[in-house]
DNA sequence: TTGACATTCGAACGTTCGTTTGATACGAAC
DNA sequence: GTTCGTATCAAACGAACGTTCGAATGTCAA
């Protein structure tokens, strides 16, 4: 009946609001007063939808975080669907794209990343299931795509560093932006997010790009 | 007087076992109780040497996670010290080797390490301290060192980025153990740290490396 | 031995936590 | 109208929380 929370039935505004300050505030530090509060419900609710705080937990995970993670993980195979031999420049664009401008609101990217930096620092029972169903494919399709341009003397173990860079950095820019916005002074608008997108791109494809010649000692 | 404990006092022993706690758990998920359990004293403890339980957090950072990071800063800079005209290779080779193997014990890398992504996803005080005394003049020495190698149309932001590039794989695969124990199916032993070390230096001196001639479409 | 100070202790404070309960309102089926 | 299952409610539960307090203990100079 409130005029912000639209026709949504007590459970989905309860995962909406529980995903929001778990992201903002880490799981113990939000209590089920203030997520019954923010939903506008009685405090009971969670325990009659949910039965306890921690099922929330993991329903905001199965329920919330891993169908955007589909959304993003679609952004990205989409792009790539329709032309056959992406070139390298082409695929981490993409990639970038669809993990930094994406198909999310900046709202809903924040709350992404900070719940998965959360998972990946203690990770609950939340964690197999985004190893399972989403690093796990992304991983498979980034190497497939990728390893046509790469050395041929690559041992699996290496490409497997190689995906873990690019995702890492994609992942930290999404993630780190308070020291990031700190030290380059930027805001995260769209025109930076522009330029981070680019410099992804240059940075996974050539690294420091020396100029001299001595790289190989 | 317990054997473990050895002489340190008890304003020592809870910081160090407050350090552990927060940097296994989170701030909220332990409890005073808890803190002083580990440390064998008396729950009034930390509120008599450090007034409460968040300045014993702020004390934790002051006085361990800075001196830490100290070390890990002065270990790279030492490497660099002694050789004047440094190759980019060497520099991200001792970067790497300050963070990832480094002066610090296994056990000290993952409590820094933990405590600093705490600290990104939520900062708090003592974020702004790490900012000013560690993270600002680290990239100030980073910079310095491989501007001449970078190119002249490089901007100071994009040298920024590139600076936080490097930096976000050294973070990534200290924190990340998880996912990346996962992907790859490699414990972190001294090996694959070394094989760590190796691949954040390729990578980011020449990026993927392709091997076609169409990097720059 | 005395006094002054620093530290540790057990016990309790008031508050907040997650969870449970029983009552109440609502709507569809009979 | 009655019944039944669903949903929401106010109120309370015991447990755990951070913090406080006064007494007890240890230490060292006078």
């Amino acid at each position: 009946m409130s005029p912000n929370n639209k026709n949504k039935t007590t459970r989905d505004r309860l995962l909406k609001v529980a995903e929001t300050l778990f992201a903002q505030k880490g799981y113990h530090a939000v209590s089920v007063r203030e997520i019954t509060n923010g939903a506008n419900c009685n405090l009971a609710a969670v325990n009659y939808h949910f039965g306890n705080k921690k099922n929330l937990y993991l329903d905001v995970f199965r329920s919330q975080w891993m169908a955007r993670a589909r959304r993003v993980h679609n952004s990205f195979i989409q792009h790539m669907a329709h032309r056959d031999g992406a070139s390298p420049t082409e695929i981490i664009q993409a990639l970038a794209e669809a993990f930094i401008k994406g198909p999310l609101t900046d709202e809903e990217r924040f709350c992404h990343a900070q719940l998965m930096i959360r998972e990946m620092a203690k990770p609950t029972e939340a964690f197999e299931m985004v190893a399972d169903e989403i690093m796990r494919p992304l991983f498979r399709n980034l190497a497939k795509l990728l390893q046509p341009y790469l050395p041929e003397e690559m041992d699996e173990q290496r490409l497997t560093l190689t995906m873990l860079s690019i995702i890492s950095m994609v992942t930290y820019f999404n993630f780190a932006r308070v020291p990031v916005s700190l030290l380059t002074g930027c805001a995260y608008d769209e025109a930076f997010k522009e330029q981070l997108i680019q410099h992804i791109v240059n940075f996974a494809l050539t690294g420091l790009n020396v100029q001299e010649k001595e790289k190989s000692l």
